[in-house]
DNA sequence: GTTGATTCTTTATGCCGTAAAGTATTGGCC
DNA sequence: GGCCAATACTTTACGGCATAAAGAATCAAC
């Protein structure tokens, strides 16, 4: 089980989102801890154990109480927010056009699902009602940057940029949550898919009968990085040629209007 | 908050699936409950109150108590595993090729754009890892045998599959949680965006400076409908215009080898 | 009529986020 | 120097969650 999260007071978050705590010289005793190092402390413990990790957690980890988190940050959903905007600090914030639009796109678009990658539980933060923390906008500025230079309109770029986002999001979480699942089970890729398929094959013999064109879509396969867990590599190819065919569609927008 | 679920023991969750349940002749009291009833139920609850969803409120639907469902499912993971299944039963199992592939995807794209619409919580559920049901693998198919008549090979098939489903995926992601948090706090989207960009601005009055490449995306909108609210219209414009692109990926790959 | 499997309830355990109240520490002011 | 009020942090407590464990009621088969 997974609980999606963000999402808490808009004006408390996004004063934290952009301007920072602000310290003062104020009585009382010295602050020990700070915002930052919370949303560090949470990233790293949400990386270990996804978005349901405990508030009790990340306190443990800064030697405190959960309660003591309280002070600085007014709940998890906000929380989450700031962890967010911070993961996506990561990214860079401009890409080079000396080679036209597509592979700057690409490689933005791989930039992302590394990030993705590196912390999971991103993929379960709410994306309608963005955060609208500065480095998702800054992040996104970038992404436009590159696609404003194709000269389309801005009403045909907005369902580009969702496409590609939505593309990219949507194969990270394949790979993420496989992942995850055989981390948690503490089973391999191969294993978990194995025992599941070999049940599936068990009680439904004819598969390949009932659903034919699947497996028509299954044969075909590429010689593959034996290196890689059999899961990474099927979405690492299944992302490449989508985002290809993605980047086909917005290159047939560009040369004929 | 919401937590992300699926994926129980899979002997378990494969055999309910595609087995149901299994119910001779047998001594102790006639089960006044059925599996059936119970996914019922529960998609009724997660219609309402998301993934979120307790085993208790199913239970109360019910008139029993949350243990109750303990003897037909063997835990929430596998009841939300049912639950996804049957809902993907809505979906049509095939469509008519007649006037080519195209308007064929397209016609398959809304219809499970709208499914998610009618089932956000569905949403939420783990897509790795596929819970692996009859009615799901029954829409893939439909998909499938659509791609199939391009005659493109498997092996671009496979990132094709996955980028029509990420992308309706991620478009219905936005409406819809949009929708949700909007009726949690009981405002509409409107009034959500408002109060949000509204802090945004008073707080960063020059983000058009400093993001000139959004702001430039932000301009060119076109004219309405006014019976839809603000977001949904945005959604449903972008919704169009990204599988418009896409879709013009895949003709490209069709026409030129 | 008894046995044993089965349905369902009750009770209890151990998590969770966080409200409320208490304690200790500090700067500013008289 | 001594007090006040604000602040950092802890302790305790509450209500909610999934679900384990144990008990009560029900019924088929012998």
């Amino acid at each position: 089980m997974v609980v999606y999260a963000g999402q808490g007071d808009p004006r408390r978050s996004i004063e934290l989102l952009w301007r920072g705590s602000v310290t003062e010289n104020r009585p009382g005793p010295k602050p020990g801890l700070s915002v930052d190092a919370i949303v560090d402390a949470g990233i790293a413990v949400a990386d270990e154990q996804g978005l349901a990790f405990s508030m009790r957690a990340v306190g443990e980890r800064l030697g405190r109480t959960a309660m003591a988190l309280y002070t600085y940050v007014p709940g998890k959903n906000e929380l989450v927010d700031l962890m967010y905007d911070r993961t996506m600090a990561e990214l860079p914030t401009s890409y080079p056009l000396d080679d036209g639009w597509r592979p700057a796109v690409t490689r933005w678009a791989h930039d992302l699902w590394e990030c993705y990658g590196r912390h999971p539980w991103v993929l379960q933060v709410s994306q309608a009602r963005p955060v609208l923390g500065p480095h998702e906008f800054a992040a996104t500025e970038a992404l436009a940057a590159i696609l404003v230079s194709t000269g389309l309109p801005g009403r045909r770029l907005r369902g580009i940029v969702g496409a590609i986002n939505y593309f990219v999001r949507g194969a990270a979480q394949t790979v993420v949550e496989a992942r995850a699942a055989g981390g948690a089970t503490g089973e391999a890729d191969e294993e978990w898919w194995y025992a599941r398929s070999a049940v599936l094959l068990e009680i439904e013999p004819d598969l390949a009968r009932k659903f034919p064109m699947l497996h028509l879509l299954e044969s075909d396969r590429e010689p593959v990085d034996p290196s890689l867990p059999y899961l990474e590599n099927d979405a690492l190819e299944n992302f490449r040629n989508g985002l290809g065919v993605l980047l086909d569609g917005i290159e047939g927008a560009v040369t004929q209007p």
